[in-house]
DNA sequence: AGAAACCCTGTAGCAACTAAAGAGTCAAGA
DNA sequence: TCTTGACTCTTTAGTTGCTACAGGGTTTCT
């Protein structure tokens, strides 16, 4: 099949698919004499993985783990639970800072009960305090599974 | 003050101010005669209350319009609340998502109870089943308090 | 004077896509 | 056969919020 008819059947962007073969996730597969990719049944087995990955939220990296361990059948699979693991364990930690952030959120919108010029807004000036920057360090703390300060500690290595 | 002074009291990184000068969350500040930028209390309040909008990760844009708020007070402020109002709506929507994950994880997680040979590996067949992608769609639905298909919305409309 | 710390601008990169430009291929219909 | 629209290709750029680096200038202190 071509490379449409395999987004249709993995739910999956024409783009994105094309994305993942330069990211090595997906092999390179045969083309038309057209140049046109055409995959079997075993690509759309694997993207289907890798988006099943996806929904769960694990980065591309992590999911180069899985895949490895799928394509070799007699490893161990001790660390496919090990990196399961860990992941559990970052949905875990995003899901108490997201907590507390609801909390400071909430207690911050208590502040403004019914709307009046800036001047006098409780909100406006809370967020103007001096020392009022919550328990963490600042941006990046609440975002996904992955957090960008998580995301963003290979960079020093890639540029290597 | 200068700009190093500037990170120093505000706890930011040198260069993150001046990408928020660049993105126009700082305004342009005077300079010596050697090009260095000269800071006044004013530009460390502002940074201030930007780091503190940041800690309870709201987006630059959000940030924008509370500035503008700040910048006029005599303008009512239910724009502001309204801005929270939604703002936590994003955050106690991800929790929920993330929540979900966090089943869908724990549950895969139970199918290998002890490490064995991939290709029995509870994890993996689980992964490589058809129709198994989970209730939402895929990718970056459980990212931050804004998700990524948040971020991306953007996209088309600035390039016009 | 020299060295170290600081500052400047411009550029690139991170993750995981997504979009657009410009061009080629294919299939169906006139 | 020609036309047209859908599909495909590669390449490049962009999203967010930073962060790092290159290369060079300025300031401070010994």
């Amino acid at each position: 099949m071509k490379i449409g008819e395999l987004a249709k059947a993995t739910g999956t962007q024409v783009e994105t698919i094309r994305y993942y073969e330069r990211e090595g996730l997906l092999p390179e597969t045969s083309r038309t004499d057209g140049n046109y990719r055409i995959y079997g049944e075993a690509h759309a087995q694997r993207l289907s993985f890798i988006r099943h990955c996806r929904s769960l939220d694990m980065t591309l990296d992590e999911i180069r783990v899985l895949l490895r361990f799928k394509d070799a059948p007699t490893e161990n699979c001790g660390e496919v639970n090990a990196l399961l693991d860990e992941h559990i364990g970052h949905v875990a930690a995003r899901i108490r800072e997201l907590r507390s952030l609801e909390r400071q959120l909430k207690g911050l919108r208590d502040l403004c009960q019914e709307a009046q010029d800036a001047a006098h807004c409780g909100i406006l000036n809370e967020l103007a305090r001096q020392g009022s920057e919550g328990g963490s360090s600042a941006a990046g703390h609440v975002h996904g599974a992955h957090g960008r300060s998580v995301e963003r500690k290979t960079m020093k290595d890639k540029r290597k």
